[in-house]
Parts: C-alpha cells; structure tokens; sequence
DNA sequence: ACCTGAACACCGTTCAAGT
DNA sequence: ACCTGAACACCGTTCAAGT
C-alpha cells in the first residue's frame, strides 16, 4: 500500500508531511477541499514540490487526511449488524456517513466524484462506504420498501451532507428523518 | 431594473451581449457554473473588458442566463394552487425547481449561495423561490406533517437538484418520490 | 458609449538542479 | 532520499487608453 504511514522515512520528511498534514487541515476546514494547494505548502513552511512530492493529488492529499476518520466510520459501519434493530442501524449508519462526508465544504461532491473515479486515492474508499450501506439496506428488507434500493439510501445520505456543508447540520438531520420516513416500507405498497 | 434587456444599446454592444450569452451557455453547460469566463469571452470573440462591462459579476452572467427559465418556472409556480390538489402542486413544483437547478453542473450550490447572499444579482431569483414554496407548503397543511416546514420542502428539492448534477435525473427523481412519501401525514404523528 | 488589452495577484503542476 | 524554486500555462478582476 503506498503512503501508509510515516515509517522509514528520513526525520526532515516526515516531519514536512506532518505539517503539511496539518496546514492541509486548516485550509480545507477554512476554505473547502478546493483550498489552494500552494497556500497549504506555503503555511506548512515547505516548497509546493514537496507538497506534491508527499501527495501526489488533491485526492491523495484529502484521503490521508481522512484516513483516522475513515476507519472509525468503517469501524462503526462493520459493528452496526449486531446491534440494534436492522432499521436502526440503517439511520445510524446514514447518519454517520452525512456527517463525516461534511466535515470539509466540497467534500459530499469529490467523495461522490471519487466514486465514480477508479483511479482516484479515495475510489477504495467510497467502495466500501457503498459496500456496507449496501449490506445495512439488505438487513432492513422488509422493514424498508422493496423498491428501495442501496444507491437510493446513498444518494438519501449524500445530499444529507450536501445540505449539511451548505444550510446547516439541522436541515440536515430534518431531511434524513424525512427521508427515513419515506423508506419504511407502508401497505399497500405505493409505486416509487 | 438593470440588465433587463438589449434596448436602448448601441448595435455593436447589442451584438457583443447576445454573443456572450451564447457562450456562456455553451461554457457553463460543458464546464459547469464556474467556467472560465475569459474563456467565455475568448469564445465569443471579444474582450475580457467586455464581458465585465456587461456583466460585472458571475451572478450576473447567470442571472442573465437563467432570466427565461425562472420567468418560466415563477409562471407555473403561481399558476399551480389553482390546479390539481394541493399535494400535486407541491410536487410539481418539487419536481420543477430540481430541474431547473440542475441546468449547469455547479448550480444548485450556487443559488444556494445566492439565497444567503442580499447581494447576489440572483438573491431575488431564490427567494421568490422560497417565497412560492412556502405558499404551496401551506397550501398542502393537512395532508403533510404538521412539523413539515417550507425551509425542509427548499432543502429536499435542492438536494434533489444536486443528486441530479451529481449522480443523474432518475436517481434524483426517486429522492424526490421518497421524500414525498416521507412528507405526507401519518397517524399517529410520528417525531420530526 | 463602448471596447481593448496590459497589469496585477493569484492558481495547479512539473521538473531540473541542488543537498 | 528528499527538497527547492523557477517555469509554464492558466485564472479573476481592474482600469487607463483608445475609438
């Protein structure tokens, strides 16, 4: 795997990748994911070609960031079948997934770019999100509509955290909610 | 109102006006809402100077762009209370601002933007928007949720017109169907 | 009354040259 | 093995000077 981590790295790299890390945080969570790359290597205290010389991409850029973030999500998401009620887990995990996918402005439209972009750093990644969704959605059968598909829910879910970068959090949780009402299976069943 | 047509201008200017919005269409629709303008202005064989002297801002170049279609959509949206039930012409109108700020990859974002904005030339644009959405909204009291606000109503069509950009029109028409069935009254009246 | 294009301050990205 | 910074090809926006 490239890019794993800061070891057998020589002291003055890894030290330019952790600033950069940090400098790359405070752009995106100042400016969006768009934030100007040379700004970033500049407030880092590091030549732009060592910022592409560490991340090759934007992408790349944003999935090392979002690495910690992607894990405890994918932590969640791979835990929730146990617990509770299928349809519970399903809203957990929809939840969970809106709320990481805005914790930077931009960032619902590049994931979703991403996952629609094999060669993006961050394709594996949105993969999997639309694995385990896919998994919650098979569990609540029953319980949801049977025309309700797993794309259906991820496109419920990102546009959750589209409205959660431009309106706010709350309007946000009221379309979830909204939505979760209109996935619960009702009879007789009404054409979707 | 400024901007509001091609009278009164010298033919040359006239000339100049009408090929940059030709342009600007063509450049928007191929690269979205952020396109380059002197791009644009390079495609209409004219000078950067000169899209700026007729269209100060990209607000105003869309604004422009979009007159048409929001003079079309505002018709039909005073024009529904009269027809069908109260729920239809909600719908409907659902169903038609998705479309229409689904015009330009990029736009549901930007007349977001606008409607927060006093002074974006397309502030007025959004909020008659909100304004007709919010007289269908009470219009449909009683067959929808009692918690359901016109802002939620806002939020899920402009989240459908993202969905739309984003991923495509009937992905973005089945979060539409399923946020109607989530909208309409249920006893007893479950938590929003 | 309108148009031009240079000017300024920014970008993303690559790559030879350094240490 | 890693870093620098110039180089290239772009941007948005303004404004003096032209016609």
């Amino acid at each position: 795997m490239a890019g794993t981590g800061a070891r057998r790295m020589r002291a003055d790299a890894r030290r330019n990748r952790e600033r950069l890390l940090t400098a790359a945080d405070e752009g995106f969570r100042e400016h969006g994911v768009e934030a100007s790359l040379e700004r970033i290597a500049r407030e880092a205290g590091v030549s732009i070609g060592t910022l592409y010389a560490h991340f090759p991409s934007r992408q790349a850029l944003a999935a090392a960031l979002l690495r910690a973030r992607h894990d405890s999500l994918f932590e969640l998401g791979d835990s929730l079948p146990g617990e509770w009620s299928a349809i519970d887990a399903l809203a957990t995990w929809m939840r969970a997934v809106a709320a990481h996918a805005a914790a930077y402005r931009g960032l619902a439209t590049f994931l979703v770019n991403a996952l629609g972009d094999e060669a993006s750093e961050l394709h594996a990644e949105c993969a999997r999100m639309a694995r385990i969704t896919e998994r919650l959605v098979d569990n609540a059968r029953g319980t949801i509509g049977a025309k309700v598909t797993a794309e259906d829910v991820l496109a419920v879910t990102n546009a959750a955290a589209w409205t959660r970068e431009q309106v706010s959090s709350s309007q946000a949780d009221r379309l979830l909610d909204l939505a979760l009402r209109g996935l619960r299976a009702v009879t007789p069943e009404p054409p979707l």
